[in-house]
DNA sequence: GGGAAGGTGACAGGTTGATGACAGGTGGCG
DNA sequence: CGCCACCTGTCATCAACCTGTCACCTTCCC
């Protein structure tokens, strides 16, 4: 698989590179927008992950310029946290699927793989676990296919969840995941896990706490 | 950093260890593959030196079996023809790099220090021993790769006696790395050295006391 | 045997996580 | 605007677990 990074943050674009070239991946690294542009026009990539925020311009024109083209090379847009927005018009301009800064490599590298699957294979994309299923694209969960409605933090905390399936999502990730930077002054991330696991009573699936770790999604069954 | 040399031929042994000391390495020599696999068991070191044509026994084996324990220090096979076969399956096997006797000794050092120094890019400080592994920069010790839910002191004490993997962790160290000056009053490392070892049960490792010295971390197996 | 070092079960007190309740906030809708 | 339903973060309270201590036992060595 031939991956292109578009980041200027040299230190990210290095991470990225280290976690995905394990991975059997070629991965071609620019850090702006118009040598990634030139690179996307002369050459085929199987993912772009792109850093919206580059200072020489900007990223969503080098994806509606792409698509116009009729290229539908997956995209994955990276931006920073709090950029709800960017996200959106990323979504709305193409891209396949966003990831927010700061992120975890686990997180990062289920995506990459759903979306290296979906290009495969056009399957989804949708992140599942036991009967539980989440989908990037819409921003909605789903237990036996149909959808739940589920609110804003529940749904990030979930999406957090099933991000590290089967292994331990650590505690201050999920936090990050919930709050960002906004440092919340209590216990509230004990909150929503505990609101969560009221809703997932009865599914068959339970969230287990993982004392000065983290939590992770579980079967019941098991 | 400490290297170990797994090479029967005392010559050959005698001119690696010279030529590697003045790099500012502590080097192990062992004439034979069962004390190379004993010292790679009970100890860590940075970059192993392999002779694969030793008369007591395979060499990929020995390298199949530490890649098998999750073992990932670098190693760099010694082969005595230029055996294309033995090279290739070595590189199968997990080996870093490989070199062809004979050889020079720059070209012995160049290989040398890049592997070195690509280990210790690989910001992979963790701790291991055998099945154990510390990662300082998370903080969690992990057990083939799942993370271990351990309370801050028995934690401190696993990686206390990590640090001193295969040598034998100092009493006092252990006290002063779990309780600092606090100066406790009593037989707590005794109970902490306790608790953790009911947790280590069942996984082939154990905790063995020195009177008057310290504690060690030992494979049951050996 | 006797003394010293170490091992381990039990316990009180502290810390972390879990959960119900509550007040303020937000957005829809008349 | 006023009402309502619902989402959010905080707190109080409770449960689970961790921590250091002690008592008493085992092991080692003379």
């Amino acid at each position: 698989m031939r991956l292109l990074v578009i980041e200027d943050d040299a230190l990210i674009a290095r991470s990225l590179e280290q976690a995905l070239s394990p991975l059997g991946n070629t991965v071609e690294v620019f850090t702006t927008h118009g040598e990634g542009a030139a690179a996307l026009r002369h050459d085929r990539f199987d993912l772009v992950l792109l850093d919206l925020g580059l200072p020489d311009g900007d990223g969503l024109e080098l994806l509606a310029a792409l698509r116009d083209r009729g290229d539908t090379t997956p995209v994955l847009i990276l931006t920073a946290r709090d950029a709800v927005d960017d996200r959106v018009s990323g979504l709305d301009h193409g891209a396949d699927d966003y990831l927010a800064k700061p992120f975890s490599l686990a997180e990062l590298e289920a995506r990459v793989r759903a979306l290296l699957r979906r290009s495969q294979q056009r399957s989804d994309n949708r992140l599942r676990y036991g009967r539980l299923a989440f989908d990037p694209a819409t921003g909605t969960a789903s237990l036996d296919d149909t959808p739940l409605a589920l609110p804003r933090r529940e749904l990030l905390l979930l999406e957090g969840l099933l991000l590290h399936a089967g292994s331990i999502a650590p505690r201050e990730v999920l936090e990050r995941r919930l709050f960002g930077f906004d440092e919340v002054g209590s216990n509230a991330l004990e909150v929503y896990v505990s609101r969560l696991r009221k809703r997932l009573s009865g599914t068959g699936l339970q969230i287990r706490t993982f004392r000065g770790l983290g939590y992770r999604l579980e079967d019941a069954a098991a």
